[in-house]
DNA sequence: TCAATTTTTCAAACCGCTTTGGATAGGCGC
DNA sequence: GCGCCTATCCAAAGCGGTTTGAAAAATTGA
């Protein structure tokens, strides 16, 4: 059926050492051979096994994912689809496999260390981080190389990410609002356990006090980003006695809820009522065209996938101990949904 | 570091041979040795490696799933974030390990070669089948068990496959609107290069034809399923000489969009249009409560995803030339979206 | 021309596990 | 006490590659 090396070697009348440095491009091996090997090893159509070649090597040549299913919820976050298309093209370049776990958080920290013990990947890519995640220091002390999508607060040892700058992005969306005269401005948020909502937050409420406006805690909320729960939260917040003039909102399905919310009072966005959402650019939740429906500050996940997996196979094929970490600024766009607060 | 087969049975005065095979459940080997084998390999924290394993059984012990990106649409479809969650749970059970590969469908059928020449996995599992869909009879002719996430029309050759019941579910919900004296009901379908769409629209015109409604091209639409396909569909229909009463949605996105434009025209859901979706469930596009916001032809694509899996690994354990098949029927659940026909 | 290099190739060990084909020892019937 | 089983255990040969240490061949220099 399928070739080995050594059936390969044996056809050309070479040993196997020969073939397989003729094949990895070791020097020592003359250039006719060289074309001969290959040659050879096209026609008589030669893949190496990955097994056989990472038993020999000790490297796994995969990247593991462990994607968190929220037990509570049972909510496997919609980004995981597209972040991982976008690390998964890197991966099929550099010849690295992706394998995936997805496991009940409970159970999360058990999948990393099983996946080390059993020397099953070189490098892990961390999901989903919460306010001081234990994912960090776990693989810390299990000495893999790792990379966090988002970060963790409250965490001091070193460790390598890739962020959004969420508290920046959501610090200019809530000054923009302000900006425009807004001075009720809610807040629809995802679980503020998870560090990027937390930071969120953070930007949030400073720009608030910077623009002098006391927070109002009957105007944020916090929750799994359904479209339900953003329109339950519009609904509701705009029966409070001094409603919002404005919206904040943690995700385009958040956003279409509240979007709901609006059209079933008779509001129209951008007039009566404004709307800025966080934008992962999905790519079935599209926010584009001239001028987009929803005023967004816009990061695309695709390509934090892209980034955070070469980042990741950096810290692999060249360790070092200085941690790799890059911040992602989200652009702030204008779109239908927002105007200067009605007077 | 980490302890190998080798050293678990120095460290117990034992051979490797008797210590593989009491930990792999051999007859031939002592009680009680096994159980000291046992206890030592839980204290020694041995795991056995993965790669090692299955260098040497010829197993791979892994799942291939290769996930398409539609190369004209970028886009990602998602219900497989679910439906790998669902596959997952039960790999994670058996001991499989599932490892992912994103392709441009020009080159998927690479992918799957590549898997298999390189012996990588020992299953595929095929998503998003198109009509005539070739990776079957490459994935027949490569000789390794597979199973299809849907069905591929106008393939006659036998092949393992799990499907809903896609045409008999629009059959239903295109009667039940005509049972509600609807007569103008239009399709706002998925790409129906896709066999799932395909077959709805055969569902949905053999209601009609039941029905004696005339079909018209008019009314049948298809495309990549975003929201703002929804609402654009939505208001041309409704802009016709002859608008529509009753909408079909391919997935609640398009749902979503159908209902944006229907808020938009002042009409009321449930009494001044109808709209039936199908709806897989996906854990963060909620439709449930005592009365769900759309009337829906229903089905878990998580619990397709465990079927899925249990079938696949079947396939690959206790190979069979019978071919595995699974039909899920899909229930139609009433919501709020539907009501009789204004007259 | 011949020793000293340099280039090119190879045999064998190894990665961590499974499995085949014994070997050893204890238990049995007679 | 002896032959024959059966229950246990082990040495060694793979699985398909990489890599070390050495040998063979080609090249160089004097």
């Amino acid at each position: 059926m399928s070739v080995t090396l050594k059936q390969l070697a044996a056809s050309l009348g070479l040993s196997p050492t020969t073939v397989s440095r003729a094949l990895n491009g070791f020097p020592e091996v003359n250039a006719a051979t060289r074309a001969r090997v290959r040659e050879a090893a096209e026609r008589l159509n030669y893949h190496p096994k990955p097994r056989a070649k990472s038993l020999a090597t000790g490297r796994a040549q995969a990247i593991g994912h462990v994607i968190p299913l929220s037990t509570s919820h049972e909510i496997v976050n919609p980004i995981f689809a597209d972040f991982i298309a976008g690390a998964g093209e890197i991966y099929g370049q550099s010849g690295y496999e992706m394998i995936l776990r997805v496991v009940a958080d409970a159970e999360e920290e058990r999948a990393y260390s099983d996946l080390v013990a059993r020397r099953a990947v070189d490098g892990v890519m961390v999901h989903g981080p919460r306010i001081r995640d234990a994912r960090v220091p776990l693989l810390d002390s299990l000495g893999i190389p790792f990379l966090v999508h988002g970060r963790t607060s409250e965490i001091t040892s070193p460790y390598s990410w890739l962020d959004i700058n969420n508290k920046r992005a959501f610090q200019r969306a809530t000054q923009f609002l302000s900006d425009l005269g807004h001075r009720r401005i809610a807040l629809v948020n995802g679980l503020e356990d998870m560090d990027f909502a937390a930071r969120r937050r953070r930007g949030y409420l400073e720009a608030l006090e910077t623009a002098h406006i006391p927070p109002d805690p009957a105007l944020m909320r916090q929750a799994e980003m359904t479209e339900p729960y953003g329109y339950r939260a519009g609904l509701e917040m705009m029966r409070l006695p001094q409603p919002p003039t404005a919206f904040l909102a943690s995700s385009m399905i958040v956003a279409y809820g509240l979007r709901r919310a609006m059209s079933d009072l008779g509001l129209k966005l951008g007039r009566d009522i404004s709307i800025v959402t966080h934008d992962d650019e999905l790519s079935y939740l599209p926010n584009d065209g001239d001028i987009p429906m929803f005023t967004a500050t816009r990061s695309s996940v695709r390509e934090a996938g892209r980034r955070a997996a070469r980042m990741l196979l950096q810290l692999v094929t060249q360790p070092t101990d200085a941690p790799l970490t890059e911040m992602m600024e989200a652009a702030l766009v204008l779109g239908a949904s927002t105007g200067p607060a009605p007077k």
